[in-house]
DNA sequence: CTTGACTCTGGACCTTACTCCAGAGCATAG
DNA sequence: CTATGCTCTGGAGTAAGGTCCAGAGTCAAG
């Protein structure tokens, strides 16, 4: 038989068994076929899938996401499928955008910081403090939505 | 009074008063003071804390993260809150570079899928598959987790 | 003083993405 | 046949970050 059982399948995919069961759960994966016993039998098919569920999730997915996309790679719809994968991109870029905002408020203020002394004069503590808006002013323009992992 | 109660502060920071009870359960956000009655007041340091909190949360800090941030502030040694901040620079860097490897790998597969025709044509359809591996070489290994940031 | 809006506490409940457990049944090598 | 390992189900637990509720007390305006 060229078929897998839950546990062949979870180790070929990198991932535990109950996560496999729990994609099961959440209308992710199924099995090919069970056996008599009820045991799980999985093909080529599903192991692929498997790891396109991983994959897509290294890329910053979201289970639901990832249903959607699978969803749309059923219904032969190229195009959305791209279009997916360009508001992924541009919901990637706004946060690296974000965070060099951030990076650069930081590095400012360690660089001003001397290491030493009275911490009246940390611009760092200052900053935190509220009374600099040097590190505030960083974080303050990027209205990201909130729940976009 | 320039104080605020819970409410107008929730407001004005664009949260719950339920957010805000539970950040002060969470050890992130105390008010400044309490009537005898019990009731919070707040001045104009905690608007800018509480605004500092959320604007932190959408670059991906986590509660946990940002009440170290904050935890700064009470240092009492100059040249440990430097040493936090710059520990904290290096914790953004990499968030960045994560982040920009997966750009990269969304770009590359958008750059080229043609948008339309047969899905099993699809190179965004065929990476995630894990058929044709080369495209997601630069972001297959990064374990880029939601939560592990 | 009355009304309506506001706030208090403690605890239950929600979502996401798992992870583990108990107690049972099944598969397979020797 | 037995031992060992795999798998089954249902349910509970975890962590983060909230969100909601009930029942009671409080504040401010008219």
């Amino acid at each position: 038989m060229d078929t897998l059982g839950i546990g062949a399948l979870a180790r070929r995919a990198g991932v535990r068994i109950d996560t496999v069961r729990y994609y099961e759960r959440s209308g992710l994966l199924a099995p090919k076929t069970r056996l008599q016993s009820g045991y799980r039998r999985y093909g080529a098919a599903e192991l692929a899938r498997l790891r396109f569920i991983r994959r897509a999730q290294t890329l910053g997915f979201s289970l639901k996401e990832i249903r959607d996309l699978l969803a749309l790679s059923k219904g032969r719809d190229v195009g959305r499928v791209k279009h997916a994968a360009q508001s992924k991109l541009a919901d990637v870029e706004q946060r690296i955008a974000a965070l060099q905002r951030v990076r650069q408020g930081l590095a400012s203020l360690i660089e001003a910081c001397p290491g030493h002394g009275d911490p009246t004069e940390c611009p760092i503590l200052k900053a935190l403090g509220g009374e600099d808006p040097a590190l505030l002013a960083a974080t303050a323009l990027p209205a990201l939505r909130p729940g976009t992992a």
